[in-house]
DNA sequence: TTGGCAATGATACTCGTATGTCAATGGAAA
DNA sequence: TTTCCATTGACATACGAGTATCATTGCCAA
């Protein structure tokens, strides 16, 4: 009996070369205790002879149950989420859950066709980016059936669980840092951060907190470098920033590549760190520590959300936990030469 | 008549509340210019007003088509898998194809068994990376009925589509040029390559060609650093480098995180490059070009090789494309500084 | 009034796996 | 021989969406 290509190979097919009826076949596969030894052993090598594969599809229209989770990131080309998305991976893998993965590129909208898309393929359980969701996928989330789990952030209003860390407070914190260090005329840069309350988060609490040090905020503590948060945006950024005629003494970059490209810039532009200006990241990537000097920075960890979100999932879905939780993964200042 | 959370709505539920039969319902959906635009109109008021989704695993045993495709990458942490990755996804998404993502840590044992469920889970097409499967994987390919692109090598035994480049050819190129350039004692630095066939041929590339040249190729000739392929493991492999009696002239690095981890160690320990040591990487990721002293390297394109794959694969599965193809998406030497 | 066509409904399936319930069979023990 | 139990099979479903085929109804034009 042969494996044909093109061929799907059902349960049927199994019961009619192993000579067996289709009841005996299903109960050696899923109730094993039920059916003799001799006859497992005839169905498994009837089924490793013709190579069937069970239709999952199938069973879990019958078990209402996938084993598939839906993940939304914003972007992958960014190590942070790609560290998020591996770190999931490397707790579903092992539990064989399949991950459904979409890329929102931050709009809400491709968000929202991602998460109705996971619900119609009936994914046991979502994991999305953030608070910053359209209407309808706030709605969606909320008639979900399965754990919902929003990362990178945490807010009061929640629709199950949160594993994430305070944006607003590491912000406060590092900008308290920096005019606590003496620094007099610091400047936020950030990205857009329209649909994306992290960095929303992120810049409201160096407003906040310049605002509360009677530090005068107007258009130019804030500035903005150009989206995706590049390296190549940093350098830019610095080129246009350095050719002003009043300089700022210190940058607190609320990402973290265009940080370590204004440390690269400066480094072949004779411009003194911290001298002449210091300079602060958020995100505390694999380089930054490296740097000629080396950058201060907001230490985050992206594959320990992950890990937790999805951690949280399954403990969900096993039915070992069954009320929402917060998770606060937290962050920490990690102040090197650069400030 | 309300939502439910936890009550899934089906096109039953949709019939009832709208008082047409199920069969007028589905025709309203799936062949609408069958139904008088009135009752269109009232079967998608009635959707919206009791949130129905339809169920897309009931609809592709069915329909036989599920539009999910399967992608395994071998870590997702590396910029360049990760480019892979997004490149998919920018062009799965706007045609509603849904990725299924696994990473195997490049385990050929996680490859199969990835394999193995989206063939369970009736993916329209499977995109993997590199040759290096089990016999099991290769079979259970070779059977699958739909598209499968094996991605970033080229090879003759291909199992049905390719998209890559000559990982061989490129590490040819690279020692050419560096022997061309005069360096008399160049050291390869490569990862752990088992299971690995990208590394393995680069690493070929390296030795044929040194060999070539009369070059003597001994122990000392091939270095490896520590995996995962971190700037970490570029600063401690020089570490150890450096302290020896006899160095080499020349280190060519198979990966370009641990070159750009060298880099940075020569500028932190007063080493100049190229005058006491070449470098040379492969990648050239985003950093690389900015380094004070800039990294000479291999340029591949990563997202590229992800957005070609996808491609091949929709054609494919549209009936664009009927046969095979093998997409080479080529390299190029950026050289640089460094050497 | 008759005929034709558009629209809707009823019936009976399909897809592949899972399962409840009752029946049949064979073997072992009392 | 009878009873009991393990094992296997038959039957009839379930899951939710899709569809072939025939029937029915209503409306409009000739």
């Amino acid at each position: 009996m042969a494996e044909n290509k093109n061929k799907k190979v059902t349960l049927k097919d199994v019961s009619k070369a192993a000579g067996l009826s289709l009841i005996t076949v299903s109960r050696a596969l899923r109730q094993p205790e039920t059916v003799h030894e001799k006859t497992r052993e005839k169905v498994q090598k009837t089924i490793e002879e013709i190579g069937y594969i069970p239709n999952l599809t199938a069973r879990s229209l019958v078990s209402q149950r996938s084993d598939m989770i839906g993940v939304v990131v914003p972007i992958l080309a960014s190590s942070l989420f790609a560290d998020f998305a591996q770190g999931i991976s490397h707790i579903l893998e092992p539990r064989k859950q399949q991950m459904l993965l979409a890329v929102s590129d931050w709009s809400p909208k491709k968000e929202e066709e991602a998460v109705r898309t996971f619900i119609a393929r009936q994914a046991d359980a979502i994991i999305v980016t953030g608070f910053s969701h359209t209407d309808a996928t706030r709605k969606l989330l909320a008639n979900f059936s399965g754990p919902v789990v929003e990362a990178w952030n945490l807010n009061k209003q929640v629709t199950d669980s949160v594993v994430g860390f305070d944006n607003y407070a590491a912000a406060v914190d590092m900008t308290r840092y920096l005019i606590d260090r003496g620094y007099e005329d610091i400047v936020m840069v950030g990205g857009h951060s329209e649909h994306n309350d992290q960095a929303a988060d992120r810049t409201r609490g160096v407003m906040d907190t310049l605002r509360a040090a009677g530090r005068s905020v107007d258009e130019s503590t804030v500035i903005e470098f150009e989206n995706p948060a590049t390296i190549d945006a940093g350098v830019n950024l610095m080129k246009n920033l350095m050719a002003r005629k009043k300089r700022p003494d210190a940058l607190f970059f609320l990402a973290e590549l265009p940080a370590q490209g204004a440390m690269l810039w400066c480094q072949s532009n004779g411009v003194s760190v911290p001298d002449e200006v210091a300079i602060a990241g958020f995100g505390d990537l694999s380089m930054s520590s490296l740097l000629p000097v080396p950058l201060t920075t907001v230490q985050i960890r992206g594959r320990a959300i992950g890990l937790q979100s999805a951690q949280l999932v399954i403990d969900r879905l096993d039915g070992e936990v069954t009320e929402p939780a917060i998770h606060d993964i937290g962050y920490r200042l990690q102040i090197r030469q650069s400030t």
